[in-house]
DNA sequence: AGCTAACATGATACTGATTTCAATGTAATT
DNA sequence: AATTACATTGAAATCAGTATCATGTTAGCT
């Protein structure tokens, strides 16, 4: 983490650190429950901390912003261009990678001005509520 | 607009009217901006009216919530099943009508779980924007 | 190693959006 | 006209997010 955080640009600080590996693990989170988790690990932890971190996170292009309708703004590892497949019944989030591509030339079927980007969210039922 | 209230199983008041009215014309707007509508023609509307009214419209399929990444969130008529063109440059939003069983279907190709919803916003470039 | 500038953190105050609540107003019903 | 059911209002409370600033930490220089 220290070194990826270098990488881009940025002090490899432990607030940092731990920020950056509890959103690998959560996988998408938001700033309230990443508060949280960081305040395990380092309890003096202010919850401005997390939003400055989260941001520049955002601006060096580590973090993505990820926006589910009716909940709190969330936050992911860049992992490049995917959608996202959130159940209807538990509401878990999952990522979903396909072409940006795809999607725009499906649309472009539809739509004649040039499309640049397309976001979509897919509500589904997912394997583990589809069985009970 | 009282009939349409009325049908619905709304009362027709003076300020849900005005909402109303003032939601089709603007075709998209958000809270803000409808209040300052709405206080032109009942300038003693309260902002909780509005917030209350928005949602008990939406309750009653009257209006729709839109969510636009980064923007406030906006109300409109509910229309049926459309996605949003957002321009890139202008940042105007048009709806655009399409089956949703089109866009469950072009993603069921990719994912094996049973999809109950796709939201899509379309980012692009529209005919004002291009050719100047 | 010690010094210093640059940056990061923590605590708190603040802003803007939304919700809640108690009081008042309005409309339909008996 | 009195009763009841809703609606509206304005104020205060809440909540997410932002800004400020004093203090702490780090990296680079001597």
């Amino acid at each position: 983490m220290s070194q990826l955080l270098k990488d881009y640009g940025l002090k490899a600080t432990p607030q940092r650190t731990v920020i950056l590996r509890e959103i690998t693990e959560a996988g998408h989170i938001n700033v309230e429950d990443l508060y949280e988790k960081v305040k395990e690990k380092l309890p003096t932890t202010s919850l401005a901390t997390i939003y400055k971190n989260v941001h520049s996170l955002v601006e060096s292009n580590l973090l993505t912003e990820l926006f589910i309708e009716g909940r709190k703004t969330m936050y992911e590892i860049d992992k490049g261009y995917h959608v996202h497949l959130i159940c209807w019944e538990c509401g878990k989030v999952k990522d979903f990678f396909m072409d940006s591509e795809d999607l725009i030339e499906f649309f472009s079927t539809y739509i004649d001005n040039k499309i640049t980007l397309v976001t979509a969210n897919i509500y589904y039922i997912c394997n583990n509520c589809f069985q009970s």
